[in-house]
RNA sequence: GUGGGUGUAGUUCAGUGGUAGAGCGCUAGUUUGUGGUACUAGUUGUCGUGGGUUCAAAUCCCAUCAUCCACCCCA
């Protein structure tokens, strides 16, 4: 059978590459409109950064990392995510010395090391927003706005934003030593993974699909019920501004996300695709993340969404059904391969007058010409034949219609051209 | 990392112990320089890999790899 690609990676090829130019083409659309850039950041960096970044009770640095030593025996990471990258770049060339915020935007591959399946790669796409210098609530109210601009930009449907508080340095550590109050009593009611979670990270308890234990932390105290007046009043003007722009959610106020670097506003969102990989996007704010990476104390927002999930939700909602396709199709049609040599000139001549023209290059019959014409989805012909290259005359047949003109070059340009 | 399903042509699959198959696709042809339909012909296989049982294995058994699905976690 060959060689194939590693376990978990995809190929984007033939058809479904126009699917991932449809989808990121409005990104970059949508960017402009909100004045994001581009940063592009390399897709290794130092294992030490996904340690300090990521957090190192998380699954993802846990058991998801592609870690190896390089020739210098530098330890290096393939990114499992974009915010420690973005906030890493950020850092190093300073850019709290320039106008604050700074807003970026980011597409690429990130990797995760874990079992492949529908919705989940090794190697996978994600399109990312992360905005770093305000603290002000209002622009949790942009992103998430934005971050469902996307989606319903793209025509999707059923989505379902959830939103939560996940407190910050002044409230969450009491309520974690609530809750772990709480849970002592019922400790041996855990299942073994959420023992471990109740030493490292309790608050993921709430993340347990076992129903003992959700029993257990349904009676438990609740987060956004603890919340320091600071963090109460940021959530509040945050609903207040996705019920300014017509932003539909529901509160969540069981979420708590994978990332040990949430503070604040913690969000997600799904599609309406039943149970596995419903995720299609998520993120939240990240006030402590610059500063524990070296950086000054800057606050930070983002989200990351996942175009795999994007690509199966679309898929599945039917979204690339009828495509536009972007320009008319121009196939000139040689007659005997003594013609040849002139349709590749009236070609070029077409290319270099803007109209996308091809020709035979399988050394086809003119009807198997034609045939192939058709089977790419050609909108014109033009057949070249001793006839009409001597008479300057050529045949300019509509392919969907079946109708034929018959025109001299310059007329055939002129024509092509307004289509 | 845990559990389950599946590996046969480019693709979707049939074949359950006895000569390797079908649809779709692809290529060509159906006389003279014109497509979509129809008809005809052709095309690609170490039947995932390695071992075992048997006179005989795509078929039964074991292992292995790959893939898919679910859990875990996440996008």
């Amino acid at each position: 059978m060959g060689i194939k690609g590693p376990k978990g990676t995809h190929d984007i090829i033939f058809n479904d590459i126009n699917k991932w130019h449809k989808i990121e083409s409005k990104l970059t659309e949508l960017m402009k409109l909100y004045d994001y850039s581009e940063i592009r950041t390399p897709i290794f960096e130092s294992t030490e950064l996904f340690l300090r970044g990521v957090g190192d009770t998380t699954d993802i640095v846990d058991k998801e990392m592609y870690t190896f030593l390089d020739k210098g025996n530098r330890s290096i990471t393939l990114r499992p995510e974009g915010t420690a990258s973005v906030a890493r770049a950020f850092i190093e060339h300073s850019g709290y010395n320039e106008v604050l915020p700074s807003k970026f935007y980011y597409i690429g591959p990130m990797f995760r090391y874990s079992r492949p399946q529908t919705g989940r790669y090794r190697q996978f796409h994600q399109f990312g927003v992360e905005v770093i210098g305000s603290i002000n609530p209002y622009l949790d109210g942009e992103v998430l706005e934005l971050m469902m601009n996307i989606f319903t930009s793209l025509g999707i449907n059923n989505l379902n934003l959830e939103i939560n508080s996940v407190g910050c340095p002044v409230c969450r550590p009491i309520h974690k030593e609530n809750l772990k109050n709480y849970l002592k009593n019922n400790y041996n009611d855990l299942c073994p993974t959420c023992q471990t979670r109740y030493e490292k990270n309790p608050l993921r308890i709430f993340d347990c699909k076992n129903e003992k234990c959700q029993e257990i932390i349904s009676k438990g105290p609740l987060i956004t019920d603890h919340l320091c007046n600071d963090c109460n009043e940021h959530f509040d003007k945050v609903k207040n501004y996705l019920n300014m722009t017509n932003v539909e959610y529901t509160i969540n106020k069981k979420m708590v996300r994978g990332l040990d670097y949430y503070t604040k506003t913690a969000f997600e969102i799904t599609a309406g695709r039943e149970g596995a990989q419903s995720s299609i996007g998520g993120g939240g704010r990240y006030d402590g993340l610059i500063e524990e990476l070296g950086g000054p104390s800057l606050p930070g927002i983002g989200f990351a969404i996942g175009l795999e999930r994007v690509v199966l939700t679309m898929e599945e909602q039917g979204l690339f059904d009828n495509q536009l396709k972007t320009k008319e199709k121009v196939y000139v049609a040689n007659v005997s391969e003594n013609n040849l040599d002139a349709a590749v000139k009236l070609v070029s001549e077409l290319r270099h007058n803007g109209i996308l023209a091809i020709n035979d290059i399988m050394s086809r019959k003119l009807k198997a010409q034609f045939k192939y014409a058709n089977k790419i989805d050609a909108d014109y012909v033009i057949t070249v034949g001793d006839d009409e290259i001597k008479n300057n005359i050529y045949p300019l047949k509509n392919m969907n219609t079946g109708e034929q003109i018959f025109c001299n070059i310059n007329e055939l340009i002129i024509n092509l051209r307004g289509v």
